[in-house]
RNA sequence: GGUUGCGUAGCUCAACUGGAUAGAGCAGCUGCCUUCUAAGCAGCAGGUUCGGGGUUCGAGUCCCUGCGCAAUCACCA
């Protein structure tokens, strides 16, 4: 608003000066760098040609008129081509009480248009790991930025619960396992599974070492090592509906879901629908015979189909083996049509790492080359690894950070430095808990959704999580610092409604936190264009040290002017609200004390 | 080897999509709790933005090139 006001304003002074249209949408503003008075800055470069004058002078000409001719431009200085321009005390605090009547500030009228988010699909053979809670933090948080920004959101689970992996874990199991239960054991469904995952891989090793020492090749060693034919076996066995196997298959994936349900309980994630590979595996087989149909496809000689993508500038791909069984993309291809027929979306993500960028390349190519007119809205949100001080985590060597583990971490370090700090004064055992939990997701979730999605990024377990800094827990402390001052205010009786007109002259750092304010809906809206929770949290930080630092320097309380009092409770309500908004928007919740 | 992506302070990350003297946090050092929560605030120090060319009023950002790291190039998922 006060951004529009300007730009039209810089629009009217271009046609006024240089009787040259410029439209205000297209006008460029930045925030004036802080060494310098005023709020936002025009530069004027790239409009030498239309002001046919020197910077200095084409700038000041620009300012005169604004200061002459726009109410709220109450000052401005040009250094070199930077028009900086600064606004009147009165029409910051006029935007802020516009902001405070709003009570539908930041939020946007729904768009009409559908869009679905798939995303963690874990498989069931082991328990969830540090890049799952990447996966699925991000997952979570971009289908509430994108319900935010009013497109209607369906947040699905795609979960890969059958194949040669899950073969294996059954497999060892089966031999190993003596009829254990996650009861017996004291484990997790999830965690149970993972043991057999990683006890089949130990055997299999073994056997392959075996091979080679009586001098197999070892390329050929892992294929015929029985561990893995056995595997294979199962998996056939499983694909023609053996019984013995599907109860096993049954009770094993029970177990896990099971697992599965409280780690995303713990993490507060939840989904609209569960999609089972089991049950869509076989989707896509119409889907290559139509692309026969259409030439889009074509068969080799031994029978398998493939899809030519070169004029795309990609290679071949097969689309269906020559045994007329799927691969994973003949899955997707029939995924894709399935979930559009479920949901008619406008717009489809899925939440994958970017291993496999040219996986979904391919994928999205064959859909718009099949003529699926959805294929445009299909987007493959890539993320990078998370990686470890000593490199890629990897399941069957148990170098993973376990999510369970570490979610459990994160609750008693903020239980230690809550204690340590002496905060739990008053508070009984059950507040205290949830605190923890609150403080501890918080960390988390905010630790992995900072960093730009695209960008791999690195953990290090040794010096763990911090709760200072740039951090989750310090966001929500400022928003229990003034929720602490929201209190004082309703004991006190003094509201949040002022004069704009009586407030007086506004410090750097009201203005400061006002303008921050003001960019909320910017800052939301292109979170949603690129897909990327790291914006709304890089904003709520600035926001959020941005009341610090107006916390420290400007009294609330001890204050004469009454309209000054009540202007910066209701300062401090509206950071608090947005502070909770935008943590809402990554999933964490703030608490009221701490 | 081909393709794609990345390389910014000792470490972890920003930089509003080409704008001013590249910013935060952590780690280190110095101040600030008798006044609204010190999980805070203020300050000091820390940089050849991997190297080399180019494009222009202006480049961490765009183009070319070299180096390094990663992913991918399966009738695996």
């Amino acid at each position: 608003m006060l951004q529009q006001t300007i730009q039209e304003g810089i629009s009217n002074a271009f046609k006024a000066l240089y009787n040259y249209e410029l439209e205000a949408s297209n006008v460029g503003l930045q925030p004036t760098r802080k060494e310098f008075e005023g709020t936002y800055t025009f530069v004027v470069f790239p409009y030498l040609k239309v002001t046919k004058k020197k910077p200095e002078e084409a700038g000041s000409q620009i300012g005169d008129w604004l200061k002459e001719n726009v109410a709220i431009i109450a000052n401005y200085n040009v250094v070199k081509g930077f028009l900086n321009l600064e606004l009147s005390s009165l029409s910051w605090s006029n935007a802020l009480n516009d902001i405070l009547s709003d009570s539908s500030y930041g939020e946007v009228e729904p768009n009409g248009e559908k869009v679905m988010v798939e995303f963690s699909s874990p498989n069931t053979n082991k328990p969830l790991h540090l890049g799952h809670l990447r996966n699925n933090f991000l997952g979570d948080s971009t289908a509430r930025i994108l319900a935010a920004n009013g497109y209607e959101v369906k947040k699905v689970n795609l979960v890969n619960d059958r194949g040669i992996h899950i073969c294996k874990s059954m497999l060892a199991y089966q031999k190993y396992g003596n009829n254990e239960t996650p009861e017996a054991a004291g484990l997790k469904g999830d965690h149970l599974i993972g043991k057999y995952y990683v006890k089949f891989d130990q055997h299999y090793k073994d056997e392959i070492q075996q091979l080679v020492v009586e001098g197999v090749d070892p390329e050929i060693a892992k294929k015929e090592a029985p561990s893995i034919i056995e595997a294979q076996q199962m998996l056939q066995k499983w694909e023609s509906g053996d019984e013995e196997t599907v109860v096993l298959w049954e009770k094993m994936n029970g177990w896990v879901y099971e697992g599965f349900d409280k780690t995303y309980e713990t993490m507060g994630i939840h989904f609209d629908t569960m999609y089972k590979e089991s049950n869509t595996y076989l989707l896509g087989k119409e889907l290559v015979e139509e692309g026969l149909e259409k030439g889009v496809f074509f068969k080799k000689e031994n029978g398998s189909v493939w899809v030519d993508l070169t004029p795309e500038g990609m290679d071949e791909k097969l689309v269906l083996r020559a045994d007329g069984t799927a691969v994973y993309m003949t899955q997707d291809m029939g995924t894709c049509d399935m979930k559009h027929k479920d949901f008619p979306f406008d717009k489809s993500v899925f939440v994958v790492g970017n291993e496999q960028d040219y996986h979904f390349k391919v994928l999205f190519a064959i859909m718009s080359k099949l003529g699926r007119e959805y294929a445009d809205g299909l987007y493959h949100l890539s993320y990078g690894m998370v990686d470890l001080p000593s490199g890629k985590m990897k399941s069957r060597e148990g170098t993973v950070v376990d999510a369970d583990d570490l979610l459990q971490e994160m609750f008693g370090t903020a239980e230690q430095h809550t204690k340590e700090l002496g905060k739990i004064e008053g508070m009984d055992e059950q507040e205290a808990n949830s605190l923890y939990q609150t403080l501890g997701l918080g960390a988390l979730k905010y630790f992995l959704l900072k960093v730009d999605p695209k960008k791999r990024m690195l953990f290090n377990p040794q010096e763990s999580i911090e709760f200072q800094g740039h951090t989750g827990p310090f966001i929500q402390y400022t928003h229990a610092r003034i929720s602490a001052i929201l209190r004082r205010g309703s004991s006190l009786e003094i509201g949040t409604s002022f004069v704009p007109a009586q407030v007086g002259e506004l410090s750097k750092r009201e203005v400061e936190l006002i303008y921050k304010i003001s960019e909320y809906p910017n800052s939301l809206k292109e979170a949603a264009k690129d897909f990327s929770p790291a914006i709304i949290a890089q904003y709520v930080y600035d926001l959020a040290k941005e009341y610090n630092g107006f916390y420290q320097e400007v009294p609330i309380f001890n204050e004469e002017n009454k309209d000054k009092v009540s202007f910066r409770i209701a300062l401090s309500e509206v950071t608090a609200g947005l502070i909770r908004k935008s943590m809402m928007l990554l999933g964490i919740a703030v608490p009221e004390r701490m």
